[in-house]
DNA sequence: TTGTAGGCGTTATCAC
DNA sequence: GTGATAACGCCTACAA
């Protein structure tokens, strides 16, 4: 019982009546030791309520610590939240603990992030960023942490990174609309600034083009605000200028607007207009919506993978730039 | 431009031209130094890229890290995911990080979290804990790591405790229900071995009798899993069953599920029928399902604001447990 | 205001 | 397999 002070290994080497090296190799490395000094460590351990020091560790190491950074816009979005849940899983196995920074797109709150982990020496970063500021990952790897980024892509050379196809979502979107009876398309999109809107967009044409149309079948109408209440004025708008029934919205906030906005004037899904969003953000509890899903779970884990096979394999490591594919989901209930 | 390794205070000062010391006073309180030599040393330090290491900081302080741990049960999940938000914020604010562990209710992960929480000498923890064990949370204690619960209480003696009123929030459902045409209340409530599942009933127990009702006006149905499919199974039950027409959801999930159930067999909402739910989990895009809200970010914030109070305040510091109020949320759109 | 020296708890490198 | 000892990078007395 030492008095105030926390037991050290000194403590319980002495209370062990062992030196100190070999408390250390016993907890680290427990197998290069005999049964016996196994036993009378762990019981001088217990005894004494010693916890290791891991900032002792990391210094004396001189190495990077076992953290993890995952630096992403908003948490409370499912998207985002899938990917949490995916990455603090994995990095729990993997012993490793998840330094967590929302950034709410602000680049100050991101860079401030970028710098506490640098300082922690973490061992890697898990990034979906706002700005792709290259000097500030430069800064980060020159430190020795790993950087995966998720949902934008970086120099193959430099580093890797995980992303969903939004353009082969937009294609998979349009096309399923495509395969119901109507004419032309209606497309509520964010601005194009966004990556994902853009993308989204591009696939759209893909897909209209494919089936022998132009650019000209879709009708754009472009919201501020990717929200609910933005959805429900974009489908009155569709339906005061006389729009395509065939609605595709970039996020299932907007979808389910339009729903509410079609609803409201009468018209109903899928009888007189079909309807589909995008994330299968599970917001629709009527299961009236269909949607593009994406393997965000796998995402996030592929995302671990990829930094541990980093940190691991060293100079064997190549880096990778992984796409993952969305996927349809078609829910057909009546929305009345 | 150090060999390969990374610079340190000592490759600051000899560029500067100053000694370690000054450069270690010019980075924690640079007031207390000279405009000049704040200059130079900040030259040098961009000139090598210095990135100051915390754990030989933390190490030779002696105290905890600039780390709070925040412990959840999920994070997919909008309650929690708020909570994550709020602590996120309020710990960015104050120069601290987030160690993030998603226990998905395994005792075994929540013991691994704490444990590394130790090791890392964490300033404090918030718990959502799944299991209370008293041991556990001594230990983290007894290392000086200090304590706020998370939406259980703890002996006032022993830690801080932040929560919502269960029982307040279950009393204005019901009240709020009986504040419509109709008679007899349906409850839609999960196990009541879950702690906030027997608060709401007792709550909603509370509002019969306020109304001069009894227990015999409620009939209770009980299911496992709380999602919306299982919400779809009770709205048929009720009706099946010839239940009230005016029905408390435990959840925001039931409750969606249970106002498809009731528009599945043409029981339309408000006119035929009331339903409430709980949370405030922005499920129903229909806006036409009225719920409890919780303070959900202020929750988080206050919870970190009681460990920094403890943190700074020493032993001036007194433990409470702060309950915050739900409130009423009335949203009355048709649901057809 | 600035410089110097010692030690925080751990691990690795040696001899035994 | 085990025991002694020197660093890891930083902070804080204390002395100048």
């Amino acid at each position: 019982m030492p008095n105030g002070r926390q037991p050290d290994q000194i403590d319980v080497a002495r209370l062990a009546g062992v030196s100190v090296g070999s408390v250390s190799t016993t907890i680290n490395r427990p197998d290069m030791v005999s049964e016996r000094m196994r036993e009378r460590v762990q019981a001088a351990i217990d005894e004494l309520g010693y916890v290791p020091n891991r900032s002792a560790a990391t210094l004396r190491r001189g190495g990077a610590s076992r953290v993890l950074g995952l630096i992403i816009p908003e948490v409370t979005n499912a998207f985002y939240a899938a990917i949490v849940d995916a990455v603090s899983d994995a990095a729990d196995r993997q012993g490793y603990a998840v330094s967590l920074c929302v950034s709410h797109e602000d680049p100050a709150r991101e860079r401030r992030h970028f710098e506490l982990l640098a300082q922690q020496r973490a061992a890697g970063a898990l990034i979906a960023p706002i700005t792709l500021e290259g000097e500030r990952l430069a800064r980060l790897q020159s430190i020795g942490t790993r950087i995966v980024l998720i949902d934008r892509h970086l120099d193959v050379e430099r580093g890797c990174s995980v992303a969903v196809d939004d353009v082969r979502g937009g294609f998979l979107a349009v096309d399923h609309l495509l395969s119901t009876p109507g004419r032309g398309i209606a497309l509520v999109n964010g601005p194009h600034s966004i990556l994902q809107c853009e993308d989204r967009w591009s696939g759209s044409v893909a897909a209209l083009r494919a089936a022998g149309g132009s650019e000209d079948d879709l009708m754009e109408i472009t919201v501020d605000e990717m929200t609910v209440a933005a959805g429900v004025r974009a489908a009155f708008e569709i339906l005061d200028r006389g729009g395509p029934r065939r609605v595709f919205c970039i996020n299932d906030q907007l979808a389910t607007g339009v729903l509410e906005g079609f609803s409201r004037r009468g018209v109903t899904v899928p009888d007189a207009a079909r309807v589909i969003g995008y994330g299968d953000l599970g917001l629709d509890g009527r299961h009236a919506l269909s949607t593009i899903g994406q393997p965000k779970h796998a995402l996030g884990e592929r995302a671990v993978e990829l930094l541990l096979d980093e940190l691991e394999a060293g100079a064997e490591h190549t880096h990778s730039a992984q796409i993952f594919e969305p996927y349809l989901i078609v829910r057909e209930s009546t929305s009345a």
